[in-house]
DNA sequence: TTGTAAGCGTTATCAA
DNA sequence: TTGATAACGCTTACAA
């Protein structure tokens, strides 16, 4: 038996050796004399225990470094914790962090824990952290997925796991969905720049392997296509998934020639990006984004935006699997959450306006002053 | 035996009985009349098992709804998934974002899952996320205090648990904490007003019972002192605590005469409802906020900043409690994030400038246009 | 005041 | 191919 090949080595030796499996009740008892259930008692406190035998007991767990075990604990108790766990791209993006809000705003409500993690639109961490919190028993998962097949889920899904997908629909399986109405969004804005006179309008977006920017582009292509224009690849851009990167591409964008009088800018990450750049650039582009942000009232150029509700999209994807969970059957859901166009500024310049100060811009060649007033 | 009068009753009524206890293998092994380990079998997917046994087992499993305990599997495999707790204020604000993400990360290198609550500064709230984070058993605690007494969390110090307290100083008992330099880095925020020429500086922030407020009040009054000034209480707004709240805050704070030529907002909420408010009003103060935010340099008037850098207080706070999960024991630790002065504009104006416009807008009484060009 | 034995719901071992 | 039995680390019931 293990337990005599225990106790063969020094207390000493059990203290030290790191690689020594944790230490159990049985341990501490041993070590200070006592039984099990008297270890028990000291450290759930129990009253009726003679102080000097705690402080043996005490003593014995500081030298242990006894911690108890909870799944231990919790399963003789019949305590079964409910958690249910999130997996989104990057908090630091305030989309995803309103998301996570609702999400955890529902959680609490129906008395379950939060587990976060974030992909990072890596689909190997998607697939490991799906693993690791089944393995951990979530009663459900919501997950806006980085990764193009899912079917690595199925076998957990007969097994009764719940799973709802949010903003991007799941690949290879059945599930509920929730997503935004990308398509038509991205039309709408791209209609509304072409109703202003565009007619050379940038999109930029990230890379075409992500559902919602294939999506966007198909909408912007549906705008395009019913407006007579052409598609201008040059004015396409999507390698871009940080602010920082949309700044460039930005930048590369108002190199094309003949120059465009308007961007499409597919998240508000790139809505950023775009705004950064021109104004570095001084350039006065009529500007439409996919996603509302906080200060988008408040720029110099009020930003126009397709409203995509984060806090809803978290809302209703929870409320879906709550239902699921609460015993409601029935085929895969799928909702949608639709995209509303808030006209601010930015998106109502128009392309004559945008052409005038692009010429005198072109004369005044490589000044850079903060004043633009004529 | 309870086991004898759950057999008297019909199989059907236990399958309804939402009420009934979970069940269990042994449940599902005498619904298909087989033993628990042939079950178990089914359930894992283990080759070697009939088809038609398999298919007994999992129409009983079906019929029952059976699902697996994690608990008792972990246990008996011996896995112990690692995990810790954050508890925040409320992730729609991106100073708190920001901390959850650099947390996250730091969990995911540790190989630790992260459970996400938020107190919505409840201390309530608080409380009992911390007594069910500590059930799941989890190995650590990060905790943004709502509460101003946690002697609550003695008893588990003491057995073990570990806590680091974030943003705010833990009350009651030694822990340790990662806090902004708050009192140092208003003082800087009002001196760099008073360098510009103002004297009649509002103060808006939460109220007072927040440790945070509480401290870089003292900042401001600090700075005052030390230039001569004498503090107008009309001047000093701690009602508020949403972005709309300080808005509102914001627009009393205008109506004191004689009237504020500057303003330093406590926090990111407070200075985007100031901002808000100004701009809506169109006035023109000088304004200070601590905390940086995303379009911080992209506004009207790039606003200057008292950066407070939510992601390292959460690097430093999770790698606090990382050292000592590995076992670094000694007096609590704290760790000072400091506050850099960024001026970008908002706070260089002067408040002559100010005197003057106020003066223009005086006259035009009630005219509310965009344009303030003289 | 302390200890013994059973059991939480699963999996592992070994036998049938 | 299936099943009886022990064990995971703890708590509960009961006994000493």
């Amino acid at each position: 038996m293990v337990e005599n090949g225990q106790d063969t080595r020094s207390a000493t030796a059990e203290v030290r050796d790191g690689l020594s499996r944790r230490p159990t009740m049985r341990d501490v008892a041993k070590r200070a004399g006592v039984s099990l259930k008297t270890v028990s008692r000291v450290v759930n406190q129990e009253p009726l225990v003679e102080q000097r035998t705690v402080a043996k007991v005490e003593l014995a767990i500081e030298e242990l470094r006894y911690r108890r075990d909870s799944l231990a604990r919790n399963l003789r108790k019949g305590i079964r914790q409910l958690s249910i766990g999130l997996i989104i791209e990057d908090l630091a993006n305030p989309f995803y962090a309103h998301l996570a809000q609702a999400v955890e705003d529902a959680a609490d409500s129906n008395a379950h824990s939060l587990i976060l993690t974030s992909s990072r639109e890596d689909p190997e961490r998607e697939r490991t952290f799906v693993i690791n919190l089944l393995q951990r028993g979530v009663e459900g998962l919501l997950i806006v997925p980085a990764s193009h097949d899912h079917r690595y889920l199925s076998a957990d899904l007969v097994r009764g796991v719940r799973v709802v997908f949010l903003d991007r629909s799941p690949k290879g399986i059945e599930a509920d969905a929730v997503l935004s109405e990308n398509r038509a969004g991205a039309r709408r804005a791209v209609e509304h720049l072409i109703s202003f006179g565009h007619r050379r309008i940038c999109f930029l977006g990230d890379p075409m392997e992500l559902e919602t920017s294939a999506d966007r582009f198909l909408g912007y292509k549906d705008a395009l296509s019913t407006a007579g224009i052409e598609l201008d690849e040059r004015l396409v851009s999507t390698r871009s998934s940080t602010v920082q990167a949309a700044e460039q591409q930005t930048n590369e964008l108002l190199k094309v020639r003949p120059a465009p009088t308007a961007l499409f800018a597919q998240n508000n990450r790139h809505c950023i990006g775009a705004l950064r750049a021109l104004q570095a650039a001084d350039a006065r582009l009529a500007v439409v984004g996919f996603d509302d942000f906080e200060l988008a009232t408040m720029l110099p150029t009020p930003v126009t935006v397709i409203a995509n509700d984060a806090h809803e999209m978290g809302r209703q994807g929870a409320e879906l699997l709550f239902n699921r969970l609460a015993g409601v059957n029935g085929g895969p859901q799928r909702r949608l959450i639709p995209g509303r166009l808030i006209a601010r500024g930015s998106g109502e310049i128009t392309a004559t306006e945008v052409e005038q100060s692009l010429a005198t811009q072109e004369d005044r060649a490589k000044y850079a002053t903060t004043e633009t007033r004529t």
